[in-house]
DNA sequence: AACAGTAGCAACCGCCACTCG
DNA sequence: GCGAGTGGCGGTTGCTACTGT
């Protein structure tokens, strides 16, 4: 089937597109004319009004897939790459609020879109729940969150902070880590992202490397420096306990029978802890 | 080298709320 | 008040690049 032209199959609420109905639509990949097009069209003339704007433009596309291109890609401001350890921590602190509200996240991370935040959340968050053999949406699914991954993602922050202070534009202002609650913690946006460049953040791959990466002797030396400040100490004592627990339960483990489902998990520290994790939330019921 | 499986992401779909005539 | 037009949002799909065998 040929998906770059189609009659567009229009649904109750795109009536409106009536007028398109007659008349062939691309669909798919954007190509770079097409690009070009729309921003020169919406640097002359601005941007709203999509299906007149895809009209006048000569755009043999939607409105909605005009707009789509350009909030997501085109607008000069869309940020690309990697989603860096502050995004990620504000990403799961605000979806731990806010639940699958992407475009009230996206607010918070100038420069992302709804879409890639969106995305980051299914192929990276949701891979880990379901590697755990939990709904990412259960409490279980979401305590591992709040107090593994985002005290990691904390103390990862603080030490790139603190290993990278002399260098280029990847320096972690401390200040733009603020208390939100007693168990989880955030980045302040506004202050991060004034920096200049536009790229405040230290660039990471996911929160796989944040776990197989995370120095274990770290969880002693934790220190609270200034009152805006995340301790991990103390603003994540659950964490903290867990993790104590977790490297005896790990040392445990390993030198014991397998548990859950039998898997090899010795080359994964961050499953192993996991899954220790949630059997002691299902064996005590408490974090 | 070839193939299969998987991950990441751009784009689309369908629904809903809002605006305006 | 009503219906058409529009924009926005969350969910889903499908393509492509990557990785493992």
């Amino acid at each position: 089937m040929d998906h770059q032209h189609v009659k567009v199959n229009l649904s109750r609420g795109d009536a409106k597109n009536k007028n398109e109905d007659d008349m062939d639509l691309r669909r798919g990949p954007w190509t770079v004319e097409e690009d070009f097009t729309l921003m020169n069209y919406i640097a002359h003339h601005g941007e709203g009004r999509w299906n007149t704007l895809a009209r006048c433009a000569g755009l043999k596309r939607t409105g909605k897939s005009c707009r789509l291109r350009w909030l997501n890609y085109l607008r000069p401001d869309v940020r690309r790459g990697n989603i860096t350890l502050e995004e990620q921590l504000l990403i799961l602190e605000l979806h731990s609020r806010w639940g699958n509200r992407w475009s009230k996240i996206a607010q918070h991370l100038p420069g992302r879109t709804d879409n890639e935040i969106k995305n980051y959340w299914r192929t990276r968050v949701q891979k880990h729940a379901k590697q755990l053999k939990c709904d990412v949406n259960s409490k279980q699914f979401k305590d591992t969150m709040r107090y593994l991954w985002m005290p990691r993602l904390v103390e990862r922050i603080q030490a790139a902070a603190g290993a990278g202070a002399s260098t280029s534009s990847e320096v972690i202002n401390p200040q733009n880590i603020v208390q939100i609650d007693h168990n989880t913690c955030v980045t302040n946006s506004s202050t991060a992202t004034a920096s200049s460049d536009n790229s405040f953040g230290t660039p990471v791959s996911d929160l796989t490397d944040c776990c197989y990466n995370y120095p274990q002797q770290q969880q002693d030396c934790f220190q609270l420096v200034g009152e805006s400040l995340i301790s991990p100490t103390g603003y994540f004592h659950h964490a903290l306990e867990f993790q104590g627990a977790a490297a005896a339960a790990i040392d445990h483990q390993q030198n014991t029978t397998q548990w859950m489902d039998g898997a090899n998990f010795s080359d994964n520290l961050w499953n192993i802890e996991d899954m220790w994790f949630l059997q002691q939330q299902l064996n005590n019921n408490v974090v």
